[in-house]
DNA sequence: ATCTATTGATAACC
DNA sequence: TGGTTATCAATAGAT
């Protein structure tokens, strides 16, 4: 080149460096542009400078279409972005994959209690239609819960029911034997305690 | 250009052509090098000869990381392919909803079935399923359970001695009372009936 | 491919 | 950045 050969290393003056970038940019895309004409050639470039700034040229119009092409003809590696985009997608199909065998087994669970006795399902599939049926199952704990609940309450009711009869009951036999010694209380050594203490009725 | 000017416009010759093709290309990326180990310059090229031959230059290693850094830089349109596999994905989606709707909808069928059906499922033809919902019980019936009906049973026999308490009561009015005319037996028009219909007491 | 006359690119300077 | 110029690099055409 002109003044005197240059090394093929980083220029180190920041001044120098920036005007050769310039300059041989300038030079490279002229190149680009005169060999896409010559030859009929379609050139991409891309240029990003050591502070980030991105030059670039296409022969052709547009980079898409060129880095397009490029990508049909170099299916090598695909890049992050894309294997992510895969990875979703075939999570995705996997996904659709075990829900439609769920569906399956559902849907032979269904026709089998139906009826259709067809007893084909296997032991893996009845498996997952137990963890199905676990889902269910806590359904029906609750309904459960709820009706023990209730039972407690109707028996707790009972037991306030018994309870007054019970006081009924030995008011008359007071009021029976006024007057009349002897008689012999309803005392704490009776093989039948009248009452029953409601704390540990909840204690676990 | 040596021993002659070119004209800026596609050489005609074949043979012309692809021999300047080859010089000019060597000339062009050599320079590319140069610009980038001088500048410190990132630089990518294609060159898509005019029979689809690629020829590619990368300065720092791989064309895809360069691909994407320009991508990253002008997202301006996404590719086809990148659209079609967006498309796919948002597809997949979709599938994977009306797939889980179509769970929850046999769940509910289930559900329905097991609940409602108190009588209407033989035992027959629910054998397997029942067999493996009874060991799922069996393990995961829970202390709490266990201590909601020992409660009940605790209730239950509380009833047995108000109940008890009661009779022994009644007989000793009864017993007080002999040859005492118009004592009221506790009759059923009684406020407070001694007994429960036990019946009623599981059902839902 | 290789050679070489010539044109083109550009480093240093402004 | 943009221009000038001395010099070097690239290459068209022939071998």
């Amino acid at each position: 080149m002109a003044r005197g050969k240059v090394q093929m290393k980083k220029i180190e003056n920041p001044v120098h460096r920036q005007v050769t970038f310039c300059k041989r940019r300038a030079g490279l895309l002229k190149k680009a542009k005169e060999l896409s004409v010559l030859c009929d050639a379609d050139i991409g470039i891309f240029i990003f400078s050591s502070h980030g700034k991105l030059f670039e040229l296409a022969t052709k119009g547009n980079m898409q279409g060129l880095i397009e092409r490029y990508m049909k003809m170099k299916p090598t590696r695909v890049s992050q972005a894309d294997q992510a985009i895969e990875t979703q997608t075939l999570d995705a199909k996997k996904e659709i994959n075990l829900l439609k065998q769920e569906i399956e087994i559902l849907q032979k669970g269904l026709r089998y209690m139906f009826g259709g006795g067809d007893g084909t399902m296997t032991l893996d599939e009845l498996q997952v239609l137990e963890k199905h049926l676990e889902v269910w199952i806590y359904h029906v704990r609750s309904a459960k819960m709820d009706v023990l609940f209730q039972e407690i309450q109707l028996l707790r009711n009972s037991e306030g029911i018994l309870t007054a009869a019970n006081k009924y009951l030995q008011d008359k036999i007071i009021e029976e034997n006024i007057g009349v010694t002897n008689i012999t209380p309803m005392a704490s050594d009776n093989p039948y305690p009248l009452t029953i203490p409601d704390d540990d009725i909840f204690q676990i």
